[in-house]
DNA sequence: TCTGGGGTCCTAGGACCC
DNA sequence: TCTGGGGTCCTAGGACCC
């Protein structure tokens, strides 16, 4: 850590409804949003343009007040894959520089552009990227440009929309310091408040106080958030962090705060079958399953269960999910509903670390292990791994194949 | 301003093992 | 014999971000 780097945060303006602009140009200029379902009573605004916000349009508005403030507002259903299109397209400018990007959601990135720099000025480099975007793409972006990811991204933040704003380290005291801390990347409505109670109201405050006091606080958190206010970050920009997904799940908000378990079951089918089709497209499993449940009043419940065999098959992902969720709830009526599964990873990887991870659990259990022998006395030394072959077929269906596997290898026994 | 749906990371307590 | 400390995994819940 002792060369200093350059990082640039892109961060595209209002995206989805620049998106929407771009592939229909008589809506430029025009307030239009993005909303989950103008037809449900819960449809809220996901994004909205420039225009819009001027009208008090805001991410999370209610559709229906929304309309009430703005009548000429034009509302839009999303559509995501015109959406990953042009992220698609925004990365590939961006990794024409450099292949050190890493995309944070489908509408930022940072760039680590400090090997590129040696040539050309960062500022150069940053004013192309967002010409590039605009000219080639039709889309707006911010850029900050820093010498890490906390003052990129705080940076991208400052102007907008087609803004590009370097923060030097040393730029922090006058820039940062000042700004009530809730300005924070990273510090939220509760953070703020506990911050309060310790007489930290801006960043500047937070940046000054003692260690072992925030730490007492706010634990872990605490002292990395002192070191961002301090405008220090040594996280290096990971271009393959997008591959590390860790979860996937999908959860809906009902029409109405629902009791009728009829009509709960049918939600869960719905949601695994969402969950399981994208676990598909993306070739993955996962060990550990969970519900949520949030009540009336917002408040939170999870159950979730961590099973030995990694799942994805929709049935069983259905069948685990409605067993949590008789375990769960007491009748009070539910107003969202969700399932994630979790502890992720790649399908193909999965038979080996099952071949491997059953073998060593089991062959540990004496009987178990004895079995083992005898088998591989009786059928030779390849049994046991051709057993296993037999296994990945039926483990599909099945969510505890260990035990199946074992069943199996009863069977074979008591052939005997 | 009364709030959707996709995520990530952190914490704290308990179980279990050495 | 009634008792330590460390590590890891699991579960439930919270906070935050876009």
């Amino acid at each position: 850590m002792t060369k200093g780097r350059i990082i640039l945060h892109v961060d595209m303006n209002s995206f989805y409804a620049s998106v929407e602009q771009s592939h229909r140009p008589e809506l430029k200029g025009k307030a239009i949003a993005i909303a989950g379902n103008p037809k449900e009573r819960r449809g809220i605004i996901v994004t909205s343009s420039y225009e819009a916000r001027a009208k008090g349009i805001y991410t999370t508005m209610n559709v229906g007040e929304a309309m009430r403030k703005c009548p000429e507002l034009i509302l839009l259903p999303p559509d995501f894959p015109k959406y990953r299109n042009a992220s698609k397209a925004m990365f590939t400018i961006l990794r024409s520089y450099t292949s050190l990007v890493e995309p944070v959601s489908i509408d930022e990135g940072y760039i680590d552009i400090t090997e590129i720099s040696s040539e050309r000025h960062p500022l150069e480099i940053a004013q192309e990227i967002q010409m590039r975007i605009y000219n080639e793409l039709d889309l707006p972006c911010s850029i900050g440009v820093a010498p890490n990811k906390f003052l990129a991204k705080t940076a991208s933040d400052m102007k907008k929309p087609m803004g590009i704003t370097i923060l030097r380290k040393r730029d922090v005291p006058s820039k940062l310091w000042p700004l009530p801390v809730i300005e924070m990347h990273g510090v939220g409505e509760s953070t703020a408040k506990k911050l309060e109670s310790l007489k930290i109201y801006t960043i500047g405050d937070l940046a000054h106080v003692e260690e072992y006091m925030i730490r007492q606080a706010l634990g872990k958190n605490g002292v990395r958030l002192r070191a961002r206010a301090n405008g220090e970050d040594g996280r290096k920009v990971d271009p393959n962090s997008i591959y590390e997904t860790k979860s996937v799940g999908n959860s809906t908000t009902l029409p109405i705060d629902e009791t009728d378990i009829q009509a709960l079951e049918k939600t869960f089918e719905i949601i695994c079958g969402k969950v399981a089709e994208r676990l598909d497209a993306k070739k993955l499993c996962g060990s550990t399953l969970s519900i949520q449940i949030r009540d009336a009043d917002w408040h939170n419940h999870s159950k979730s269960k961590t099973f030995q065999n990694p799942i994805y098959n929709k049935n069983v992902i259905y069948e685990e999910a409605i067993k949590l969720f008789h375990q769960l709830w007491d009748g009070t009526p539910i107003r969202l509903l969700g399932v994630t599964v979790s502890n992720v990873f790649d399908r193909k990887q999965s038979v080996e670390q099952l071949s491997i991870f059953n073998f060593e659990q089991y062959a540990k259990q004496e009987p178990i292990y004895e079995l083992i022998d005898n088998i591989e006395r009786k059928f030779g030394k390849g049994a046991i791994q051709k057993g296993m072959e037999v296994g990945k077929q039926t483990y599909a269906s099945k969510t505890s194949f260990s035990k199946d596997f074992l069943e199996d290898l009863k069977d074979i026994d008591s052939i005997e």
